[in-house]
RNA sequence: CGGGGUGUAGCGUAGCCCGGUUAUCGCGCCUGCUUUGGGAGCAGGAGGUCGCAGGUUCGAAUCCUGCCACCCCGACCA
């Protein structure tokens, strides 16, 4: 597919732009960088938010929800924490407004000050682990396995629809653990659920792995991140799955009794996916026509259109569209059957590719003659006409093979755009023609991490976990290296 | 917060440099008829504090001053 969108073009930004807005899915605020996300757009959240939820059951959490504001002085007693966040916190410091004197209007009372700020919270560690310093005594409290679904407030500086939102939507697990081992593991399986959630509905391929010290998580110990390639070149970190060891149990004061008797302090796991993804979904798989999304996920996975000419034409074709649509929905597929007298057929064909719809089926008075349906795949624009009996097992094996090669293009691009350096010119060359991700030695400090960025824009993705270590030299200063890792311009 | 840019109908825009009829065009919207196998055609119609405030002038969308808002590029970031 020769598109806008793989050519790197400079104007990708607004191609995706164009694309959420054509697709209907978010737009701006009023509100200073916040988001409307639109019916359609909020369809294809929740049902990644049902897979994912279910998935979260299924490995026995449960969810409960704590308060939208944290205390100023929670927010200060896990110290990286602090450094991470504070520059983009929303604070409230007065309760009340009144009447303005002169009459313009409303102004915060200034004797409604509060006592100790409140702070709208940036992710819920520091309140949950104050609850969780009161629900735990002992062993026999562990492991704590809890979800929240809410909303979180970043002041970013420059925001973007789904993937940079000062306000934006995801859930966070919060677990605790009676052993270093128990924590480590579990945030290594949600990891895990992530990338299989993210390959397995969303067809994008990730690459497993963890961060560098520097682009860990604030009051992290160790930070597990799966990384995907969107078209355009640069690398989008699709969910992080946090080891906090005892840092947040120590700043709250969380121990625990071991059944020797001896008191233990806790060791905790968060993790986390926003709707992010939506931005991930979008532009892993759109092209210029508008979205295409993976059958999985679809909130209408196949739409029937009618044609006709005159009421007595329609009539004719509306029963038997009607009776494709009942069977196909005891299918167990979503359906939209569209009679929308008021647009033409020609329009709803364009409505139902940009807004991404996996299968469209086309029946006219032509058709019925030689009972047969026009079939249409969004993801390869293919059109075939087949035989009206047995339509439902076709489209059932179709969406099944959309999914299907919808990833495996994905996937073969991605595979494609991971190129192996090993001089720091090669990377440079790389990363400014062809992009993605360039696998590289590197020499494990700080610095190098830090002067590749300042001269590249490129950030160390992840050090990956599915892979070998093998010794090396530094692409950058020559050193010595035990790994490989992933480098790339990221969002 | 540094550098650049833009504000004209619901959206996208022309006009501004060089002041002068009733502020241009497209999309969308309303009414009617004809249409319907790839974003329909024709006819008629509605819709404007030209970002805000002040100034210059006989006359300001246009020139000047101040303010506000938004966008892009940096720094920051799921």
């Amino acid at each position: 597919m020769a598109n806008k969108h793989t050519t790197r073009n400079e104007d990708y930004s607004k191609w995706y732009n164009e694309l959420v807005d054509r697709a209907d899915l978010a737009e701006h605020s009023d509100v200073r960088g916040c988001m409307v996300i639109k019916p359609y757009g909020f369809a294809i959240w929740e049902k990644m938010k049902d897979v994912l939820d279910r998935k979260f059951k299924e490995t026995g959490h449960t969810n409960a929800y704590f308060p939208l504001f944290i205390p100023k002085s929670y927010l200060s007693k896990e110290a990286s924490h602090v450094d991470g966040f504070a520059k983009e916190c929303a604070v409230v410091t007065h309760y009340r407004l009144k009447n303005a004197d002169d009459g313009s209007g409303v102004v915060v009372d200034p004797d409604a000050k509060l006592e100790e700020e409140l702070i709208v919270r940036p992710t819920s560690e520091t309140i949950i682990w104050n609850s969780y310093k009161k629900w735990i005594q002992s062993h026999r409290d562990l492991p704590i396995l809890i979800n929240q679904w809410a909303n979180v407030v970043r002041w970013e500086m420059r925001t973007r629809l789904f993937l940079r939102t000062a306000e934006f939507l995801w859930q966070e697990g919060h677990t605790a653990h009676a052993t270093k081992q128990e924590a480590i593991e579990e945030a290594e399986k949600m990891n895990n659920v992530y990338a299989e959630f993210v390959e397995k509905y969303m067809a994008v391929p990730v690459i497993k792995g963890v961060k560098t010290e520097s682009e860990r998580f604030a009051g992290a110990d160790e930070t597990y991140c799966i990384e995907a390639l969107m078209q355009d070149g640069k690398a989008l970190q699709a969910g992080t799955s946090h080891f906090l060891g005892q840092n947040f149990a120590k700043a709250f004061d969380v121990k625990y009794a071991t059944n020797e008797g001896n008191q233990e302090y806790v060791w905790a796991t968060s993790w986390g996916v926003s709707t992010r993804l939506m931005g991930a979904l979008i532009m892993a798989h759109s092209d210029d026509e508008g979205l295409v999304i993976p059958p999985r996920l679809a909130p209408v996975q196949v739409a029937i259109i009618p044609i006709y000419k005159g009421e007595e034409e329609f009539g004719i074709v509306d029963e038997k569209a009607k009776e494709i649509m009942r069977n196909l929905t005891e299918a167990g597929l979503r359906v939209k059957y569209d009679d929308d007298d008021n647009r033409r057929p020609g329009w709803k064909f364009a409505e139902y590719e940009t807004k991404g719809v996996p299968v469209r089926l086309a029946i006219g008075a032509r058709d019925l003659k030689e009972n047969i349906i026009e079939v249409a795949r969004r993801d390869t624009k293919e059109k075939v006409s087949v035989a009206i009996s047995g339509i439902e097992n076709y489209v059932i094996d179709l969406l099944k093979d959309i999914q299907k090669s919808m990833f495996e293009r994905a996937k073969s691009f991605r595979d494609e755009h991971i190129t192996d350096v090993s001089s720091f010119d090669e990377f440079k060359d790389i990363l400014e023609t062809k992009g993605g991700f360039i696998r590289a030695h590197w020499d494990g400090t700080q610095e190098t991490e830090e002067k590749i960025k300042e001269l590249t824009k490129a950030t160390i993705r992840c050090i990956p976990l599915d892979e070998a270590p093998t010794n090396g030299n530094c692409v950058f200063t020559g050193n010595p290296s035990k790994q490989r890792v992933l480098f790339a311009k990221a969002y």
